[in-house]
DNA sequence: GCATTACTCTACTAAATCTATAGGGTTTAA
DNA sequence: TTAAACCCTATAGATTTAGTAGAGTAATGC
């Protein structure tokens, strides 16, 4: 299951890649417009922030922004910095992997091969989606 | 995440579909074969007998067997009955469809457009890889 | 300057889910 | 009749999720 956290934050990016120029958005604004809990669309807008997806600006008439071009952030990005692995077991992960404790030989494990079958196909799918390719 | 009850309940099947014959194998051999805790299994292999895709005999010489051939079982099947839906979010799923509670438009929703791709991809993985194939 | 607005950060918590474990009960073969 | 082996329910510890609370800091505009 996708958390809320990355569909919240996914929503967020999309409304921050819709605005013309970069003018900074208030979270109230985004949280109202999409119905998320302020304080937890803040604590997400954070780690964007954080991880130099978003800048922001203090103060009034402050917010959000986008630091790159939308069609410059592919979906693994986001995923990633969200959600975290997009395999769906760490044996199979590019970025977390981790040997599994139960299993003996990971080169003859049935769930290993499919997972990995299933992995390929997603990253496939994250990486050829940008955030522009959301927006339309 | 892939939960360990799925993990281990693939990994079971696999086993089973490798034994010739149709002979019942006990818990406690596929418990100690595959580093699985037999309580754990045993609940596991309920639902899978529960739902059709084993069969099971009582008493001394008992245990569990494949009732379909290995290469007429989906993995869709084993996947929707111990892991639940395939879909990463309710509002693209086949068969445990539910509207977000957040999401005013489903049609604009971004996070709706992702996932169903994502969705479709993994579903044909699953539908196309059937338990005889995890057995080579 | 100073009040206001808005982001920043830490800590905590209620609820749900996962991963089992415990402890019987029931059936069947030998 | 005995013991092996499945059947079933209840419970519990650990982890994760989805927030909430509250205080702090920075910048803007008057």
């Amino acid at each position: 299951m996708l958390s809320k956290k990355t569909k919240y934050g996914i929503k967020a990016l999309v409304y921050l890649a819709r605005e013309k120029d970069r003018v900074p958005v208030q979270i109230s604004t985004i949280s109202k417009s999409e119905n998320i809990s302020q304080k937890f669309l803040e604590s997400i807008l954070l780690t964007l922030r954080k991880n130099g997806l978003l800048g922001s600006k203090k103060g009034k008439g402050g917010g959000y922004y986008l630091l790159k071009d939308p069609k410059d952030i592919q979906m693994t990005t986001v995923m990633r910095l969200l959600e975290g692995p997009i395999a769906m077991v760490p044996c199979v992960s590019l970025n977390f992997y981790e040997k599994c404790a139960d299993c003996i030989d990971e080169e003859a494990c049935a769930v290993n091969k499919l997972m990995l079958k299933v992995r390929d196909n997603t990253l496939e799918i994250f990486r050829n989606t940008t955030l522009a390719d959301l927006c339309n």
